[in-house]
DNA sequence: ACCTGAACACCGTTCAAGT
DNA sequence: ACCTGAACACCGTTCAAGT
């Protein structure tokens, strides 16, 4: 039972095989973390599940990287690269820069939370590089044509992203706290806000089926803060189209 | 030498003592649990570290709380009761929706990144204690005032919260790291981006001591989206105030 | 009734052996 | 040159003893 359990684990990696020695490298060993940030439940990214994934020893990948930290960099690189290649044809020209950076922002949080075991290390990282250097040379300039200047274009950038990364990051680790946990602050709201005293707390017991609908959906909670930042941002653009018009600081 | 360092962190449990049986209860391990939280460096919370605080043993805790997961919900209470602490004497009459939901954003905020080590255990969590319960109903009547719908009102709390809440944990988590990692991320900004190719990266280089600037400043990008996610909430305040007017749905 | 201390199943990491 | 396996210092948690 428990044996036929491990096996078919190796048998994933193997690709059919028997339990090669897995000829071990960055790349496969990368392959395997990505693999295992997206199985089911809330399992960590760890030495000996990587190990199990790859059928070698757990330590092994030490010959290939110089301690875990290296491991999650290197994976932080392959979370950019894929966040880039979703919006890679969609064109700021074409959808407008509202719903471009709308769509860069969905996808990256889609990236990062279909990994959640990796999304909580990779997601405050930063590494620069390639895909990420020019993926913010893309977002400054987008942002910068919209008649905003190029300072407040990178501020405005850089505040997109760690929002979206943080609250990827916040999503991902609830996920991977254990089933129970996660239930029982999940009836918080389907069962303490939802017998409070209505004259005590009349906007709570109003808005309660709404509430708890969010709380089960953090993907429209996500949604919503970045409608709402995006109302920001384009408040900024009117105000700075009203003064310099056009390029300029 | 390494029995004096333990001797002085037992001495400043039991403030001024010898090392006395610590009266272990409730409060007096969540105290220890939220000194611990906000001592120096990337201390996580933990139940060796608990125990050296407390002056006892450090499975003594299970005594008290059925296991780390009850401990880190009676924290979560009470960083929510010292966030409403922090801004009770604010009256959003006096200061404005506006003014007023961006202290209590920033007094989470505050809050939170006192105790990193909390912080990060805590953020996502909800308890649906009073102390929680009161402030939500006080947040969505503030956004209900404004002219918003009770449920729109509902839903910008949440978003609120959710943005404050996750940043400030992304924050807290990048504190625990190990200062070389720390350091080696910071200098992606100072290095390797102000060195990039100035044909290839305009809008990077000419951004990229700002850009430097905010990546040792968490607390400054934190504001920069609060203010433009409070810009967001304005455009839809004046939104529903062209329609409805006044209270409604 | 509460605390202690040995024990267990995990973590990341090091290092001496193996091939 | 790369992998294995024992070992170590930590985690959270359980349980039999102690007082």
């Amino acid at each position: 039972m428990k044996a036929s359990a491990a096996a078919s684990r190796a048998d994933s990696a193997a690709a059919g095989g028997r339990r090669r020695r897995a000829a071990l490298s960055r790349e496969a060993i990368i392959e395997a973390a990505l693999n295992i940030g997206s199985s089911e439940g809330g399992s960590a990214l760890t030495f000996s599940r990587l190990g199990k994934e790859l059928g070698a020893d757990p330590t092994a990948v030490y010959r290939h990287f110089r301690d875990k930290d290296e491991l999650v960099l290197a994976l932080t690189d392959r979370m950019v690269e894929e966040s880039v290649k979703r919006v890679e044809d969609v064109d700021p020209e074409q959808v407008g820069w509202r719903e471009w950076l709308r769509r860069v922002a969905v996808a990256v949080r889609a990236v990062y939370l279909e990994r959640p075991a990796v999304a909580v290390l990779a997601a405050t990282r930063t590494t620069a590089s390639p895909a990420e250097t020019a993926s913010v040379e893309r977002l400054i300039a987008v942002l910068h044509r919209t008649g905003l200047g190029v300072i407040e274009a990178a501020e405005i950038y850089r505040g997109l992203l760690d929002l979206t990364l943080a609250m990827a990051q916040a999503t991902a680790a609830f996920t991977l706290l254990p089933a129970e946990v996660q239930e029982q602050d999940a009836t918080a709201w389907t069962v303490t806000y939802a017998t409070l005293s209505e004259s005590e707390f009349p906007h709570v017991r109003r808005s309660v089926p709404r509430l708890a609908e969010l709380n089960r959906d953090d993907g429209a909670v996500f949604e919503l803060v970045l409608d709402t930042f995006l109302d920001g941002v384009q408040t900024r653009v009117d105000r700075a189209g009203a003064g310099g018009s056009g390029s300029g600081s």
